[in-house]
DNA sequence: TTGTATGCGTTATCAC
DNA sequence: GTGATAACGCATACAA
């Protein structure tokens, strides 16, 4: 009986050895061969190719990456798959990895900040790109223990500690708001994802609802807030039912300002149900630019950032800091655009 | 100068031998603290793991990968995650997989077969979910060179040659166009992906198009289908524009079965430029229940499947086939239900 | 309960 | 251009 046969299940894999026993070379030539190194002779780069074609054989990226120490992995942070903007951004990071044939591990933010850590550590990925720790970034960047790992966030915020990709919605939310303005809209709500009680937390998100604000008091427009449940259900009713109890109690607004566009729908929604007519008694724009904004009936307006151009740029920066781990940081400012439609033409 | 200290760089990982010194004991004595290995007694394990904590310390999964052969790592095969069926997928498969300890490490299905197998080959995978080949699953079986390597399939076909998850929409189907039948419709159309030149092709997609050839000829309707190009960009005007010229040319027909929710979409959109009223003059049905089309004004119908326990299901299959790789196959159907909405209402 | 020897499949390094 | 040797970091098998 031979020892390390392993005649209990299935056969060994063929190995490099095996190769090389069969080409009558050296397992470093067959290396060489399979890595296209260059100074090896044709006829033997010819035999070991043909060898390794017959017996089946692959490089073992396990045994390879603990002695290179590269994984050929990209992990990539990201919240729930179940929102489309983050599918979208996965999508197009993972069209841009596969082109330099990475391949991409996924992991959600809602794991332990220690245990998203722990999974990227010890040389088990190549590079990070994180898009979707809004708010724990600070707290994660903390928590790194290998700072030299290379990594890049995709963020509405900036900051000085790591590249980054930035989503400045500034611009395109103040061009929407003036647009209200202009159309003679007086009462201009923000509806965010916050309390209906305590509204007003959702100012201390850094980016859309102080905008929003600032907009507002330089008008010398007064501040409304409504806030939504947050809610793992794309489709939550009870967002709906809320969002239609604060109009009948309140009344309507005629601009409404949403986070982003999945709240718009709800908002969509809940107006409708109530008759309320979109845009002639209220204005109405989302954010993400999601697919079907457009076919809703009034067409909604939307802020849509330019997903392929970030990712693109996400990548770059990545590989750059790959490459030249001493790289003065990098980093970028990303201006979406304003999607005018109907329900923002007076 | 020592040597194998690669100075140049960054300092070398904390390894197990490293750990093992600290705490005055073997690398055989950390390892099994870190597996949670139970004969070690409390005194050791504790400092173990204190000076582990100190040292900040993490397994090389590469390593144990290596020597074990299992990596922790599921690849899943989808379509684009733009396109939101297969991203809810994804979402549900991740939850899944994450509450076991596992990652996923995400494959798109364009690639070549053959890059696909070699991706999943040779231990760098525990196993395969393979979501969206299909038309393809036979020719990729072919082409599967480990066969012992755990695969599931997510499919809406049933085949005989590994474990699978059949996704049967023929009774849901049949349901809605009997829905359309009783209502008084009589010229039921089926909208799918394929061309107007020469739309009988898509009926050789197993699934959908044949069940609704086969309730028309039950019915004694005339088949009439409708073919828009396939598209990776989930926003088309193309799209529409086309179904508006049929529309126009040919006239409406009072009932419409769309092969997805996003076809349905763009079938809506194009009936409601054109003025036609839903459902009085068209009935309207789609497929994948996304969660737009109940904010659509009319309410859309749709088929809902159950994806979270579509991919529990999967997921379970795949864990018995790693953990018994000579389990008889396994296979399961689930069957989608018509969400009636006010689009199919007389 | 703990330690010793050995191998997992590959590549880096230095010879020839 | 090719080969010999020694790691890479960890776990299995067996001995103590």
């Amino acid at each position: 009986m031979r020892p390390h046969q392993k005649e209990d299940s299935r056969l060994k894999n063929v190995t490099i050895v095996d190769v090389a026993e069969a080409a009558g070379v050296t397992a470093m030539t067959v290396s060489r061969v399979m890595k296209g190194y260059k100074h090896v002779s044709p006829k033997t780069r010819e035999k070991v190719l043909r060898v390794a074609g017959e017996m089946n054989y692959t490089v073992n990226m396990t045994a390879r990456a603990l002695v290179t120490g590269q994984t050929g992995i990209i992990a990539v942070i990201t919240e729930h798959l179940n929102h489309p903007y983050f599918a979208n951004l996965i999508h197009h990071l993972e069209l841009q990895l596969a082109s330099q044939g990475y391949v991409m591990r996924l992991l959600y933010t809602d794991e332990e900040l220690d245990s998203l850590v722990h999974s990227t550590k010890s040389s088990a990925v190549d590079g990070i790109i994180v898009a979707g720790l809004h708010g724990r970034v600070q707290e994660y960047l903390r928590r790194r223990t290998d700072e030299s790992q290379p990594c890049v966030f995709i963020s509405p915020e900036s900051f000085s500690e790591a590249d980054y990709i930035r989503i400045d919605f500034r611009p395109a939310l103040t061009e929407a708001i003036q647009l209200m303005i202009t159309a003679g809209r007086k009462r201009i709500a923000y509806v965010g994802i916050g309390t209906l009680d305590f509204p007003h937390q959702m100012l201390h998100w850094e980016g859309r609802p102080s905008t929003y604000r600032d907009e507002m008091e330089k008008a010398g427009r007064r501040v409304e807030l409504i806030g939504v449940n947050p809610s793992i259900e794309i489709d939550s009713p009870a967002r709906i039912e809320a969002l239609k109890d604060y109009f009948q109690t309140n009344g309507c607004p005629d601009g409404l300002v949403c986070f982003h566009d999945e709240i718009a729908l709800h908002v969509f929604r809940a107006l409708t149900d109530l008759g309320y007519r979109i845009p002639d008694e209220v204005m109405l724009v989302g954010c993400d630019d999601l697919p079907f904004m457009k076919f809703i009936e009034p067409p909604l307006s939307s802020i849509a950032e330019p997903m392929a151009e970030i990712c693109a740029l996400a990548w770059k920066f990545l590989q750059m800091r790959i490459a030249a781990p001493d790289l003065p940081l990098q980093c970028a400012t990303i201006t979406p655009q304003l999607m005018v439609r109907k329900s923002l033409l007076a």
